[in-house]
Order: C-alpha cells, then structure tokens, then sequence
DNA sequence: GATAAGAATTAACTTGGGTTAGTGTGATTT
DNA sequence: AAATCACACTAACCCAAGTTAATTCTTATC
C-alpha cells in the first residue's frame, strides 16, 4: 500500500477511478459524466482478509474498488475456496447486483481496502437515462465474462507452472493499466494460499511453481514486489495473449440510422 | 434430433426462440416484440463439429441458436481444447460481437445445427431504441457471466466424478427450461470426448466416471438418451445448486425515480 | 449383411500435483 | 530480547487423473 499513501483518499466518497477506467476506452460527455458522480456513493474501509459479501447475501448495492484488492469466489461444501477474479482499483465489482437479486459468490479483501457503494436502483435509472452509461456497464460485463472465459481455459487446461505465470502476466498487465508500474513491476498483495485459491491448486505447488520460475530467471520476488525479468519468456510459458482483458474499449460509433 | 423434426423450420428465419426465452423472464412489449423480430436475420445450417467461428476471427454479426447444439472454447498451442459454454436452441451466443470486436474463442457445433445471425450494428441500434432489449441484453450477459464463474468452480476445484456430474445437472436443468425433457431425460448430444473438454478430464476418465455413475444408479443411459435415476444424489455428488442459471429473470421494475 | 468409421470401453502403466507435517524467517508485540 | 505470529519453504509419501494402445460395440453406408 506504501505506493498509494492513506492521504490521497478524499473526505468525500468519489467515483472517479471508475470514470478515469471508462475514459481510457471511449469519450463520455461532460453531462454524463456530472451525472454519474453526483450518484450517493458510501464508503466502506475494511480491514485485510475481511469478508464484503457472502455467498447467497441480497444484494442492493453495486461497488467499486477505491484502494486496495479484493476477490470474487466460490467455496465447496469441503472449505475448498476457488478465487473467480481479482479487482484493482477502479474496477466495479458486483454490477450484477443492478439485475440479479442474490450473490452466487463471496467478495473479500486481501490487503486494507476502500469500497465505494451505490444503490443498485440507481445505477439502473442512470443506466435508462444514459445510453452512454448503459453501454459502458454493459461493456464492462462483457469483459468480465471474457476474464472469467480465461480463467476457466486456465484451470481448465493448463499446467500448474503455466497457471501461476498467467496470473502473474495478468495482474501485471491490469497493474499497468491503472498506472501502476511498467507491465513488470507490480505488488503482489496475496499469499500463495490465494494463488493457490485463484489457480486451483495447493499452496505448497504454488510454491514450487514460484520457485521454478524464479529458477528459470522468469520471475524475481522482492518483499511483495514482483518483477517479471523476462517478459517473452513467461508469456510463452503461460501462453499469454492480453487480448483477453480488452484495453482498447468497445466498438465505436455503433449506431447506423 | 428426433424431438424436433427438421419439419419444425420455417422458411422465413425468425428469432422466436429468443423472444420465448426473454419473455420467460420478464413481460416484452408487443412493439418491442414487432421491432426484435423484424430483425433481418441470416440462416447458417452447420454439420457436425463444424467450426462456426475461430479464434481471432473478427466478428460482426450476432448469432442465435435455432436448433442444436453449439459450444464456445479456447485451444492450448499443444492442441488441447477447453469447452467454455454449451448453447442450446434459443440461446444467443456472440451477444459480446455487439461491443467486441475480435472473437476471443472459437464455436463448433456438436450435431447438425441451425443458427440465425444478425448485424451486431442492428443489434445496438436496438438496445439503443428499446431499453427493455437492452436490459435483456445486459441480464443475458450476466447470466453468461454467472456460469462462467460456476465452470471456473468446476474444473478448478471438484474431482472429476463431481465435474462430469454438475455438466449433466446443468444440462438437465436447461434442457427442462426450454421444455424438453422433465429435468432428468436430456438428449446428451455430446460424445465422450466433449465431455472431456469441457470438464479439464481425458475422454477415459470421462468414461470412468460415467460408468461410477452408472455403478452408483445415479444416471443410465440409452444411446444418446440420458435420464437421471437419483437427482438428489447426483445434485449432492456435484454439489450443484441451480441459482447460477438464475431461472427467475431479472430484478423488476427497478425505476424509482 | 459386409464394411468401415466413429465411439465407448478396458487395461497397464505413468505422472503431476495433493497431503501432511514439518522447519525456516522476518515482522510485531510485549 | 523473548515470544508470537504469519507466511514461505521443504521433504516424504500418496493418489487421482493422464497416457497409450488395444479391444469391443454402434452406427452409418454401400
């Protein structure tokens, strides 16, 4: 946390990561904009590894990640947890709380993290109002469902070493897009037992992949710093491809009257 | 196929499939109804384990199945494949083409298929006009989401007996949906293989564990008829709770202005 | 009804990753 | 500076699932 010190946190809850997030894929115009952070966010400060929402909650609220990291998971009747996707700063996690009623999954933190809430009704109504705005969320959804699309070709398919380097490569790449290091250097705020959790393993194989890879120069670990030394070299290992995770925003000028 | 006899087609595509589907869900104006269906749609008759779309394909249509079977996947480098999604008839697939402008997985067909596409660009002028489509649209994006999460729980974190077992609970519970079988006879259009590539096993242990079920009276199987002996215990085996097809439709009257 | 092709099944053997039960190690707390 | 805690790391052993390859069984097709 030591790169995004407590202070920059305004008095007043903003949603300005999310709206700094879709202006990097398409313009949004000054009006929608107004509209969008004049919402009645709440902030919500919560400590590491603390539950934000429990599988099978009702949930009325959509949120946004201010600071911090937190996962979305699945656990089995026999505590085996799977981590079904992380969440930076800027990214709306549950948006599917405007449509769907309960959550089919858990949300947690993994370091101290700031959660901004608004009313799930009220993303609706400004999603009527702005077509803009409606498209946006709807994008977001799209990628959503193309990261979890990877993430099952990932434990799905791939090799304990390719699992852990693609999850690597990955937060690598959305650390990069929020502005946070270069696409090699990134905080790596999650134990191996998370990795373990995000990649459908054990934690002890987490640990013996991290080792091969820090063995093979892919890989070296400062603290919770992770830098990638050899870029191409990991890619190909985890069979990489950041078209997954479309940077470059929707499809413009839709509309053909 | 021979619940529904090729006889069932019209000459004249329409998208009725889809409309029954979204007016399961939540009540469709007739003047909606009238502008989705007007939709000028492109009939595509596929054989068996046909490519319909490839990987990196650039797309700009959107596809529905009429009548079929159709699965989205990922391919390793080594060959490897990894079934992402099934679709059965009235399924949109591709709803992502609309925002997204390359195909990041590819979609065969699993026996002789009929699928209907429309231009992703009338697709959004309409979601622009008819904000009931458009949150249709959305809730269906989401819903995909929702299994994809429940597939990345599957082939990350259950044995391979629960894998095989949860794929025959859910295509059980969506065949039921679209009102064939009584949730425990399905047409299981999919050979051992298939099977295997859409749970992470090998087709042998796929065949292993189809005969543990088969030995447990569990399922029992009559060619390509699968009916399902003990639901209760194959729900228990896999661990499948049917909230992730969330069944229900989307959240209602959610205006409150 | 012979032939061929496509699937399902079986068996023998291998292996990647899990499990258990530890031992470091560096940060906090007291 | 001792004690505690959380996490990283190791080693020995085990097993679920993969691999390969041969053998039925089914289903089309001629």
């Amino acid at each position: 946390m030591a790169d995004r010190p407590m202070s920059a946190f305004s008095d007043e809850p903003t949603l300005d990561g999310y709206i700094a997030k879709l202006e990097k894929r398409s313009e949004i115009s000054p009006e929608t904009k107004v509209a969008f952070c004049s919402l009645r966010a709440q902030r919500i400060e919560l400590a590491s590894h603390q539950d934000f929402i429990r599988e099978g909650d009702a949930v009325d609220r959509c949120s946004f990640v201010e600071e911090g990291l937190v996962s979305r998971y699945k656990t089995m009747r026999d505590g085996g947890r799977q981590i079904l996707s992380f969440h930076l700063p800027g990214d709306m996690i549950d948006l599917h709380a405007s449509l769907l009623l309960v959550a089919d999954h858990g949300v947690r933190t993994h370091v101290p993290t700031s959660i901004l809430t608004v009313a799930a009704s009220d993303i609706l109504a400004l999603a009527a109002d702005y077509p803009e705005l409606a498209r946006a969320f709807w994008f977001d959804t799209l990628v959503d469902a193309a990261i979890f699309r990877e993430w099952t070709l990932n434990v799905g398919r791939r090799s304990a070493r390719q699992r852990v380097a693609h999850l690597l490569m990955e937060l690598a790449h959305r650390y990069n897009q929020i502005g946070e290091g270069d696409g090699r250097r990134f905080p790596l705020q999650l134990i191996q037992a998370d990795i373990a959790d995000a990649t459908g393993l054990s934690a002890v194989h987490v640990n013996r992949s991290l080792q091969y890879m820090r063995g093979e120069r892919l890989i070296r670990t400062q603290g919770r710093m992770v830098e990638i030394e050899d870029r191409e070299g990991l890619a190909r290992l985890a069979e990489f491809d950041d078209r997954y995770l479309h940077p470059e925003g929707p499809r413009q000028h839709p509309r053909i009257d």
